[in-house]
DNA sequence: AAAAATCGGTACGATATAGCACCAGGAGCG
DNA sequence: CGCTCCTGGTGCTATATCGTACCGATTTTT
């Protein structure tokens, strides 16, 4: 593992994530007062299930994962924050621990500030700043209602195509650094399952899979093959994602 | 469908309602200019997708669900609101209108306000009131990323389980009103395969089941046919059900 | 009391996925 | 350059659940 890459942040990059780019210009300087820019890597872990949360991450291009490990030693994604989103949830709810791990899982730029810090902005902040939030945070409980049902209800080859597709809304590249293992971990299958999925997509041509890099070729094939999950969801993030524009 | 019946509202009452409960004498008088207590029927629908919230429900005996609709006519519950909480989630986060149907799924006591009612109580509201909700919503959204895993990991048996035991934490009877087609419904399977879960559970004799009735025979024998999802949300719910003090 | 509707038990072929195990081709490393 | 590990392709049986249908028993309605 590379010692984590530490770049300057500027206003314009900060404002790339929809939380931070709802902040006044008072708040702004209060967070660029602490704040770090870091390249995030996969697997890096962000936050252990029942412990205290020391940091807040604000994705740019980076994609955390919040994931829950079984009794039995399996895992499965509940939960994905982008540049839409900020990475402490239960901060905003008052608490101070995680319950479940994060990881980085699609490796990026993220902007970091301390929990301490991250609470008195949360104390300071103005009303835009609440709302926000609270905006996000709608946005990801109706997420994972989605989830919830998505994972009850749907085929791997469907959860396979909408999630390829979510994570590439939150990124800027058609190119992504993903195994079928790690994929398997995330939708809580096994990776033999995963690999047939992901075979069934790349043989009609929607994806193409190479040792650990997968590049999106028709993001309407994937809409096609996926469940109506990802519009869904899709529904909730578009505005928060607006502010980057450059969507295609 | 009979005419739903109302009921005098006593501040006692309201104190079985854990939101409720945590409230200041002002407040607790302020929610009684308004409040009704009524009682719920099943199925009866609460909210529709996608359309404005009018009234708040605080549940005393009554249990409510949150269920999404599939494309293909399937349905599965997302979420589940007792005598912990509030039944408008999206209003606590700025939204007006429910992303999910809402229903009435074990009958019973609710204490219902409007909508304006609720937003100007969470206007005047101490922070006492607002970490009472914050920590609501905490349970709810750790309890939303249990389901989600679930659903995905777990067989039907033992969803099934853990549903008649958090279903059972909410209520104060032995005795549940619910049809394998409606629990069929709660799960996202075949009526078919929650039939073949039940008579396990029954043969086990953890259950009694009677045309739409369902009695609890042996909580820890539940406890051992369901997976570690029930104890988790469990450990979520706890602390917000003891203000009713009688658990067994 | 009879008729209708609801409820749950059952059966059965079809299908998706689990749960393994093995292998071959690249990528990365020495 | 050669070795090793990672990655993903594949095959196989076992199992859970689907999807559907039918039926008898009980409850509710008429």
């Amino acid at each position: 593992m590379t010692v984590p890459q530490v770049l300057i942040p500027t206003q314009a990059v900060l404002r790339q994530n929809a939380v931070l780019g709802g902040l006044s210009p008072t708040m702004i300087s209060e967070v660029l007062k602490t704040a770090k820019l870091i390249v995030l890597e996969t697997p890096q872990q962000i936050y252990e299930a029942g412990r205290p949360i020391r940091e807040v991450y604000f994705p740019i291009d980076a994609v955390l994962s919040v994931v829950t490990q079984m009794r039995d030693g399996g895992s499965i994604e509940v939960g994905t924050v982008g540049r839409e989103g900020v990475s402490a949830i239960p901060l905003l709810l008052g608490a101070t621990t995680s319950a479940n791990e994060s990881y980085c899982q699609v490796p990026g730029r993220a902007v970091v500030i301390s929990s301490d810090h991250f609470r008195k902005l949360l104390d300071i902040g103005d009303d835009q700043f609440r709302s926000v939030l609270d905006r996000f945070l709608q946005a990801y409980v109706n997420m994972l209602g989605q989830l919830a049902a998505c994972n009850g209800m749907h085929s791997i080859y469907e959860r396979c195509a909408r999630w390829l597709l979510l994570t590439h809304d939150r990124v800027n590249s058609e190119k992504i650094a993903l195994t079928h293992e790690y994929l398997s971990m995330m939708l809580g299958a096994r990776r033999s399952g995963v690999t047939i999925a992901a075979a069934t997509l790349q043989q009609a041509g929607f994806i193409r899979y190479a040792h650990g890099h997968i590049v999106i070729l028709n993001r309407q094939g994937l809409e096609e093959a996926s469940c109506e999950c990802y519009a869904v969801a899709r529904a909730q993030f578009g505005p928060l994602l607006k502010p980057m524009g450059d969507y295609k």
